[in-house]
DNA sequence: TTTCGGGCATGACAGACGTCATACCCGGAC
DNA sequence: GTCCGGGTATGACGTCTGTCATGCCCGAAA
């Protein structure tokens, strides 16, 4: 029998997942949550074996949280089931660990063969994403860029950017110039639906996190002019 | 026994709801398809007294496929099931002649009881959503600065949607600056935004359709200066 | 019939945006 | 130890964008 947590933050959807699975003699729903900050807890609790992520959740979204599902839960697996193909998506899955990605575009039957696969010791991913996503590459943006990028998404202006991520405007301007032209587009509009659609923008593109910074804002050199 | 056609893009997710719904003992799962333009004849030929419609679907949208469900099948109700509780699309849906509207983040036990309800005549609408679309009223953009926005939100330059929309530059920055206005924001990009999130870009906005419109463009009075 | 709202157009203007050259500071690579 | 990439900053420049005033054409409403 294997034991299967859910993580989905739509109800319905969540629901109805459970009930798929329901009707395989092998397989059982033990855990369902809509949020990502407690699949490790509830995993942990059922004894899962597989996980099965959305990535869009509250709390903590799937990448995350299959990356923890991986490093604190030896025996349990993660399968990544998302409503995008976005090449970025697939390679942030495969580093956080996962041990499949499925596209909710798929037939509901490879639902329960995927989980079965993974749960003997396979790998489940998409031939023709994979393929897409090693041609691509990874993300040509930097850290820094991808963040006033997605900052730049709600259509904020310079001022603001600046503003709300502690920086000079030219800086701001410059750092988008930059992506505009690593992206090949001509404007920060383009830019973000480009990064947006491979799967670049969500969280942390590399690098570890931005916690602090290397230094204050403001206090350099020629500060305050 | 309640007959049940089921419109939802996203194959995993379709046969989910539709193992979901086969858990009831009233109700019967009739037919399945991923695409809008084949919704009507679908539920003509399986005799379904409940049509199950996603708004996003390729072909025919939801909303304009339950317009054809009301206005072709009599006997035929459509209930929208969609992700984004957008106050336009619950309007739209009303006047499309959809007899429910459901979120998919509500429980998944109000599906079936939903279906119930609409198989037995009722009306089922979320109230919040429902007090929402109607203290926002209408949409206040125009057909023409709709669709500005709509061809704006790739982020094409004013020179590239004056080409698309066959409009002289001037005018396309007329509509979006008014457009920009009524949705009180300081650009183009914020005001994609406000239009999308209460469901007011997708299909016409309101009024009959564009087909060739009203003048020719460029043959006018001073055209061509 | 006159009025009014909507679509279309033009021209002018201020402000926002994107680019570029330049410079300093840091840390890692060679 | 030097070089180089990344982050930050400045200033200058040209272009794109958003606003406004104005005008014309149309159809519907008053």
């Amino acid at each position: 029998m294997i034991r299967v947590v859910l993580a989905e933050d739509q109800a319905m959807v969540r629901g109805a997942l459970a009930a798929l699975l329901s009707m395989e003699p092998d397989l059982e729903v033990v855990g369902e949550t809509g949020r990502g900050d407690d699949v490790v807890s509830l995993a942990r609790e059922r004894q899962a074996d597989i996980v099965l992520l959305d990535i869009e959740m509250p709390g903590l979204d799937g990448l995350q949280a299959a990356t923890k599902v991986h490093a604190e839960l030896p025996g349990c697996r993660a399968i990544i089931l998302t409503t995008f193909g976005r090449p970025g998506y697939l390679q942030r899955a495969m580093a956080a660990g996962a041990t499949g990605f499925l596209l909710k575009d798929a037939p509901a039957s490879d639902l329960a063969a995927a989980i079965r696969r993974v749960a003997a010791g396979g790998v489940v991913v998409d031939p023709a994403l994979a393929a897409q996503a090693l041609s691509e590459g990874l993300s040509p943006l930097t850290a820094r860029e991808c963040e006033v990028l997605k900052a730049a998404a709600g259509g904020a202006s310079i001022a603001d950017l600046a503003r709300s991520l502690h920086l000079s405007e030219g800086t701001v301007r410059n750092h988008l110039s930059s992506a505009i032209q690593k992206l090949g587009v001509r404007n920060r509009t383009e830019a973000v639906q480009v990064a947006e659609a491979k799967g670049w923008l969500s969280p942390a593109p590399s690098g570890r996190a931005p916690a602090g910074g290397t230094m204050g804002p403001g206090e350099r050199g020629t500060a305050d002019p």
